[in-house]
DNA sequence: AAGCAACCGGAACACTACTTCCGCTTTGTC
DNA sequence: GACAAAGCGGAAGTAGTGTTCCGGTTGCTT
């Protein structure tokens, strides 16, 4: 599913690839250089002029949102994949922690997203609504099984990925981090 | 070298209070807005024209060290005095870290600060170089008593106060964050 | 009291980055 | 192949904010 609404809105050919020519260049800017990226970078990495990035993303922040939203996405289906069936939850709350710190040190963007105020990102791109249930099922498995603390919650777990947050975007060894965290929350 | 030299600078009476005025005023504002403080507001706050700002501290990251370095100061005297000689190593860390998340979430620009990269501050306030060391000595005296973990290294407690600040500036929980990571601390 | 130097206020300046606008080009259709 | 509509490029517009400049003022010294 690639469209939000039922309404058919053809695009034409060239303006089709401009878009995706925008959205991977927004990728590699965003994850360089975070909510600090500039538009005009965008666009010359496209190979497309700023008018053109104005047409497909009204505003900065859309922009943003737009790529934030495909990585978003990327992290719930690993999620859904690779750790939500583990028979093992906690082996599968780790792998959600390790996944997620790696795609913050590789994008920056994504660990400035988590440490902005989350009220003015929409549902679709908010780490907290999209994986904050998945993340919260394993946990409660864990929980379940004895292996996890019964009092840590799902927000904690999402203030611990804040926290996270702060470690990649310094350039902290979040490999400790992550250690000392999830000790912190293992029985 | 160091312009912090013995050589006296007797400064005008008005200029001395204008001084004091403009770093009070500095200090509420960045503690509201960080970073994004600005320069015009710490003005009116002081009751002064901009140009009164810019000959007391030469440029606007000079005024936010300036700032910075006196909440250093005061959080490094209350380590000294309160925590530093506690009998009980574990209380006296549990207390470093409780005063940490307190004065950052009353202090936007503290937290802040522990969130850009710290290469571009000088050592009088910077986090890392000013309260390592004196942390890190609470933490060693409570590894040799078995409170806490014997793996766990200076420079890991400066990662668990760059997680607090994501924490604290995003309006998370921080009094969740600091019971989990401390748990993961303790032995 | 007078003179001078330090200091002050705040308008003007400079710079950066987001956004808009419009003449030209490309695409899809008859 | 020609026409209309959709799309394109990038220069210009705009806004926000850090910094400078200078005529006027205040405090210190003689």
């Amino acid at each position: 599913m690639t469209l939000t609404h039922p309404v058919a809105k053809p695009l034409r050919a060239d303006a089709a690839r401009n878009r995706a020519r925008v959205l991977e260049a927004a990728e590699k800017v965003f994850a360089d250089a975070g909510q600090e990226a500039q538009m005009e970078d965008v666009a010359r990495r496209a190979g497309v002029g700023v008018g053109t990035l104005y047409r497909h993303f009204p505003t900065k922040q859309k922009l943003a949102e737009a790529v934030l939203e495909r990585q978003i996405d990327a992290l719930a289906a690993f999620i859904a994949a690779e750790c939500a069936t583990d028979p093992d939850p906690w082996a599968g709350l780790t792998r959600v922690f390790r996944r997620a710190a790696q795609d913050q040190a590789a994008n920056r963007g994504q660990a400035d997203a988590l440490l902005s105020l989350a009220d003015d990102l929409p549902d679709r791109c908010c780490h907290r609504v999209r994986l904050g249930p998945p993340t919260g099922a394993i946990l409660a498995r864990a929980q379940a099984q004895g292996l996890a603390r019964p009092e840590v919650t799902e927000e904690d777990l999402h203030t611990l990925f804040c926290g996270l947050s702060a470690v990649t975007r310094t350039g902290g060894d979040w490999e400790r981090y992550l250690e000392i965290v999830l000790t912190g929350v293992r029985v």
